[in-house]
DNA sequence: ATTATGATCGTCT
DNA sequence: GACGATCATAATG
């Protein structure tokens, strides 16, 4: 390949999605997403519990818009946000479900032959910090929603490189594998729901969009 | 460094 | 017709 992903060319499989948000969210991050020549390294996710979430899309039943996160996993779910930019997610566990995981930010590793000229003076750190920029530099749009992220679509989704046994059972995929700690605490931009640490980040990555320490503990 | 504001449009009421 | 799972820019401390 030549590119930097022999050691993470390992396709995240449908079973791999079709787990509780919960578990998903914090086993995407150090995973890399790809569209055509650009990869992101993932650094910062957050997970929508689906019709149970007030803060989620899916939260008042099936819509023309939160349709996809009610069928199967591990399909993209892509909306426009603020009316400016195009924001990923990754739809999780079994269909009628309507969770997701949304992809907040990461590192750009291949591509910036094609993003440099766009984005001149932007700190490489900063290319894909942010829902927006993230979709930006994977070129993300409407006609996303409902591929697939497991090989067949536009976008593909590959393990982390330290989860490196070919063979291993998507339920294997664990922390126990990781460098890099993993810390929580609240979404971000929402207005319900605020309670639920369900955002997750690669302890003190310079690309994680938020805060990058947890909350202080009562 | 932090804070304020405009952009911009699909989606749902 | 109102409202965002946001970002870039400008103004201010």
């Amino acid at each position: 390949m030549g590119d930097g992903l022999a050691a993470a060319s390992h396709l995240c499989t449908a079973a791999f999605f079709d787990r509780p948000v919960l578990a998903v969210a914090p086993d995407l991050l150090g995973a890399t997403i790809r569209h055509g020549p650009v990869v992101v390294r993932l650094t910062e996710v957050e997970a929508y519990g689906g019709v149970d979430d007030p803060a989620s899309h899916a939260a008042r039943g099936p819509t023309p818009r939160s349709a996809v996160m009610f069928g199967p996993p591990g399909r993209a779910y892509v909306y426009l946000s603020y009316g400016v930019h195009w924001c990923v997610n990754i739809v999780c566990g079994p269909p009628g479900q309507a969770c997701a995981v949304l992809l907040r930010a990461g590192e750009v590793l291949a591509g910036h032959d094609l993003l440099r000229p766009r984005w001149p003076t932007l700190p490489e750190r900063d290319l894909a910090r942010g829902p927006g920029r993230l979709g930006r530099v994977l070129a993300a749009g409407p006609t996303m929603t409902g591929t697939s992220v497991t090989g067949d679509g536009p976008l593909t989704l590959y393990r982390p490189a330290l989860d490196a046994d070919p063979g291993a059972d998507p339920a294997a995929v664990t922390r126990t594998a990781r460098a890099t700690r993993i810390d929580s605490g609240p979404r971000i931009g929402i207005r319900s729901a605020t309670e639920r640490p369900w955002r997750f980040w690669l302890a003190d990555d310079p690309t994680v969009s938020g805060p990058r320490r947890p909350p202080a503990r009562p």
